[in-house]
RNA sequence: GGUCCCGUCGUCCAGCGGUCUAGGACGCCGGCCUUUCAAGCCGGAAACGCGGGUUCGAAUCCCGUCGGGACUGCCA
């Protein structure tokens, strides 16, 4: 039988990095076993759904590198993969439930509902325990489920082994509102149903919910797909990730400088491994690895500087031509301008030396920034701490001489003249090449110092030594 | 309150009864390299929540306990 899993996003919102990973991976037991991946669009609640949100989310896992079978923009043989455009279907449904006997109409007031919840809390029961199928037959409201009292809800779930739940502990729910709209519950389970899907991998929050979908599938007379339910994500505080934790939207991460590749293979270490070894490893890899039955059972916090250093990795693995073509939007946005022709040469002189210091994306801007833009002012703390030292200027006048010996300007050229000064004065090698490295690039950070001079160009390098050993009187 | 889930270094991941003096990675600390910053290399500190069993033997199995989390809607 054909594995058939899918991911379900709601489009109230944008993409989650928990929904990222367990769209993750039930696309990785999709391709593992050369399965479905289907993406389904969840929008039952049209107060808070937005085609925009849709989109963006869509966008967002495209972004990610998750392509899928079926579902929104790729089609498939059932349908727009809309929940919406599917109400009258599990309308449908309900109705059928309630003609077989499994569910009844049901107009309590909420404070009615709500009275037989506190009872139950008093008695020190469940909540659930007394909403039940009222002793007055009804013919509208909306339409609960009857949960039979008779037996134990059991399931193997293939990732927590055999989970047990009691039946007076789940509530008759409800599957249709009383305005004929359905449930998430109601609407997930049919679609799974009628999508024929395989497994169902998803968070551990919707756990408590995964009984009612049982009973809800077996009253209509199919037999439940295989559950998994995943570890959820944890912020730093052990709570379940959410917006209060900093970012969690997956776009900012996107925005953020992050390669796509790096948030992938991040997302799949946590709660699973390839070997347990091996920390970087292919999407490839991964595919051949994968199982649901190997991700671990408790929750993993989503940790943002493992996650950086995991993102220089990809970075530095890079071939430096596509670096380039990747950092180029980013310098471009840092700047907020364009760059020309002439300029980019001297970026691509330092370009991989660039590579090598960069873990997010943005980075690599800031320390080229002065290929691109003449220094208005001194980083304070450089300055402070390298040109206020006795001897600068002296130190200035020398390279200035012993760059005018500079034939060719090249960085090996630079570094040949330069190299003699600390001996001829006597000082450590940073004492002299610091005070260059702040007044050519007004910072006391930045891209191998010859190489940078030889990208900045002669005229530049030395109107901006220059400059800065007039600031020194 | 109830139900369910979870519990190995600060964090992520290994470990599925003996090979564990518990392994890998991030981070941290120290060193090397060095024109800054990175990268790289070398070294270090750092964990089986606790208590009982079972067993010749337990991080691994069982029970209890403590701790954490999720859910508890005519949201998803």
């Amino acid at each position: 039988m054909t594995v058939r899993v899918r991911m379900a996003p709601s489009p109230t919102g944008v993409l989650h990095v928990g929904t990222a990973r367990a769209a993750l991976f039930n696309w990785l037991y999709a391709r593992h076993n050369d399965g479905v991946f289907v993406v389904r669009i969840d929008d039952t609640d049209l107060e808070r759904s937005t085609k925009e949100y849709e989109e963006e989310i869509l966008d967002a896992i495209t972004w990610l590198g998750l392509d899928w079978d079926e579902g929104p923009r790729v089609g498939g043989p059932h349908g727009t993969y809309r929940q919406s455009d599917r109400f009258d279907r599990y309308r449908e449904v309900a109705h059928q439930l309630v003609e077989s006997g499994h569910a009844y109409f049901d107009d309590r007031s909420s404070e009615e509902l709500d009275e037989l919840r506190q009872r139950a809390v008093a008695e020190g029961k469940n909540p659930a325990h007394y909403i039940r199928r009222p002793e007055r037959e009804r013919t509208e409201g909306a339409i609960r489920l009857s949960i039979p009292q008779d037996a134990p809800i059991v399931f193997d779930d293939l990732v927590r082994g055999t989970v047990s739940f009691e039946p007076e502990d789940v509530d008759d729910f409800v599957i249709l509102r009383s305005d004929g709209t359905p449930t998430y519950h109601l609407a997930s389970t049919v679609d799974d149903v009628d999508y024929e899907i395989t497994h169902v991998a998803r968070g551990e929050d919707i756990l408590p919910s995964t009984p009612k979908h049982i009973v809800l599938t077996r009253a209509m007379s199919f037999t439940e797909p295989v559950y998994a339910h995943l570890p959820l994500l944890f912020g730093t505080d052990g709570k379940k990730l959410s917006k209060r934790h900093g970012a969690t939207a997956l776009s900012e991460y996107r925005e953020a400088g992050f390669l796509p590749e790096a948030i992938f293979n991040y997302l799949a270490n946590l709660g699973w491994s390839l070997d347990g070894e091996t920390t970087i490893f292919t999407r490839e890899q991964a595919i051949a690895a994968f199982d649901l039955a190997d991700v671990s059972r408790h929750p993993a916090t989503f940790d943002p500087e493992k996650l950086t250093w995991m993102n220089g990795e990809y970075i530095r693995a890079m071939d430096t031509a596509r670096f380039e073509e990747t950092v180029r939007p980013w310098i471009e946005k840092g700047l907020g301008r364009e760059v020309t022709d002439e300029e980019w040469e001297r970026f691509r002189h330092v370009s991989a030396l660039v590579q090598e210091r960069t873990r997010l994306l943005p980075e690599a801007a800031e320390i080229t920034r002065f290929l691109f833009v003449d220094i208005d002012a001194y980083d304070p703390q450089a300055w402070e701490k390298v040109m206020t030292k006795d001897g600068v200027a002296t130190v200035l006048d020398r390279v200035l001489e012993a760059l005018d010996s500079v034939g060719s300007w090249d960085h090996a050229a630079i570094e040949e003249e330069l190299r003699k000064l600390p001996e001829q004065l006597g000082m450590g090698a940073s004492k002299v090449f610091q005070p260059v490295r702040v007044a050519v690039t007004g910072t006391s950070v930045s891209p191998p110092l010859f190489e940078s001079m030889a990208a900045l160009g002669r005229e530049k390098t030395l109107e901006r030594i220059r400059r800065a050993r007039g600031e020194l009187g």
